[in-house]
DNA sequence: CGTCTACTTGAGGGCGCTCAAGACGAGTGG
DNA sequence: CCACTCGTCTTGAGCGCCCTCAAGTAGACG
């Protein structure tokens, strides 16, 4: 029962409601199925109907989508506590493909079971509801990012925000934070080329803005970094259960 | 009763789930605050703390973010039936702004009673889930688009979607629905510049593609649109109620 | 008949693209 | 131990998409 309630997932929700005994239990029911998954071989693909979601407990991951051209963009990256797939239980088909960026740890969620927990404690589905309204919030503001933004401005914003996300659940700070991402999962995922983010990225530790090497990544100005970026974190923010 | 039953809202969920006469019910309670909007008048200012949110029945409405350069970023374009702001209603802050392109008339759902609702009717939460799943791929499929596709393609896949949307609800067809947009909502909306949208537009019409003049949208050639922009309804069709 | 908004077209430039080539480290097998 | 491969990172050259600036047209509304 105490393991339930460290899992990041249930850190996370313990952020939006406070947690009654039955919803912990019912958390618990949730965990029977602990999965591994190896770097690079997809979860889900694209299109393919599936009966499952995900709760990642170690280890990062990529959402995205293929063309048929090749060109690959990806959504969004998810780190220990995200949820993998709500959307294509929900809807019955995934519309997007998620691949492990590191070796990974992860709960498998049935379609049943996850309707069952709904019914049982609706504020639960609150919950839940409430941790995917802030997986939105997140898409929307890369949308953003990619549509009006610079280069500059991507990186930056896009590194903050992973800094910001990683230190709620204990994983980095304001200094910096370790990253196994390549430069071409940040092309993929700013609508770039590699070459470019390349040379971007040369720019910005030159401009002792920021130095991303050997995955890891510090903030050498933080202050400027955010103003460039017009970075507001208060999306990824809240203080305390909003919900008792 | 039979009011509620045909509003577009209604509609909507009914696609997801078969609503029973106390759903039905719950609805309509909710169907209470009936209020218009004047074109061009914000409905909730980004940053503000907000308490409602609205269902859209009748006129068009825009969500965007601004950027302290002036910038805009359209998020997505809102038709009859769609949600306003629930995020804005879960995350207690509105991230983004609303703003209507036409005169509109919506109802306001105070917090409260969504909340209420829900625990009322688990089913109910279930539906809206579903309702606000779709918005989202929606969202993630305009990443996609500004993302990694060029003006051409961006313009045609997100006219081809706005029709596919409108024909859901009756607003239009495969030969073309009406459009009150400017080409500047498009370049907001594409990450384009509003001179560069009139000239893909001109390019599209040259190419006897599509045609875009004095509010509607004409198809010309969809089978050619659907192509170059790989546009793939799937996302946003479904055959009947998922849940019994 | 002036003003305002939306649309249109031209000229020139820059950001980020593609193509091409090479450096460097880690893992693998001879 | 070394050659080979493979993934990742790095740098240069040249070009094109889409930008900005500038100017002008057309329709709506007072």
């Amino acid at each position: 029962m105490n393991d339930i309630q460290d899992s990041p997932f249930t850190r996370k929700l313990a952020g939006y409601v406070t947690l009654s005994p039955v919803e912990l239990e019912v958390l618990e029911q949730l965990h029977k199925r602990r999965r591994s998954f190896a770097a690079g071989r997809d979860l889900v693909q694209q299109g393919q109907s599936e009966q499952a979601a995900y709760i990642l407990s170690e280890g990062w991951v990529c959402s995205y989508k293929i063309q048929q051209d090749g060109t690959r963009q990806i959504i969004d990256f998810q780190i220990p506590g995200d949820f993998l797939g709500l959307r294509s239980v929900l809807l019955r088909t995934s519309d997007h493909s998620f691949e492990p960026v590191t070796n990974i740890q992860a709960v498998e969620v049935l379609a049943g079971d996850l309707f069952q927990a709904f019914s049982q404690t609706p504020r639960l589905a609150n919950a839940i509801l409430w941790a995917a309204s802030r997986d939105e919030a997140m898409v929307v503001e890369h949308l953003v990012n990619i549509g009006r933004r610079d280069a500059g401005a991507r990186l930056a914003h896009f590194l903050l925000e992973l800094g910001a996300r990683l230190a709620l659940v204990g994983m980095g700070s304001r200094a910096g934070f370790d990253c196994p991402l390549t430069q071409y999962h940040l092309a993929d995922a700013l609508g770039l080329s590699a070459i470019h983010v390349n040379r971007v990225l040369r720019q910005l530790r030159e401009d002792r803005l920021l130095t991303f090497r050997n995955g890891h990544v510090t903030f050498d100005n933080r202050l400027r970094l955010v103003e460039i970026a017009e970075f507001d974190e208060a999306y990824l923010d809240h203080e305390g259960p909003l919900l008792k």
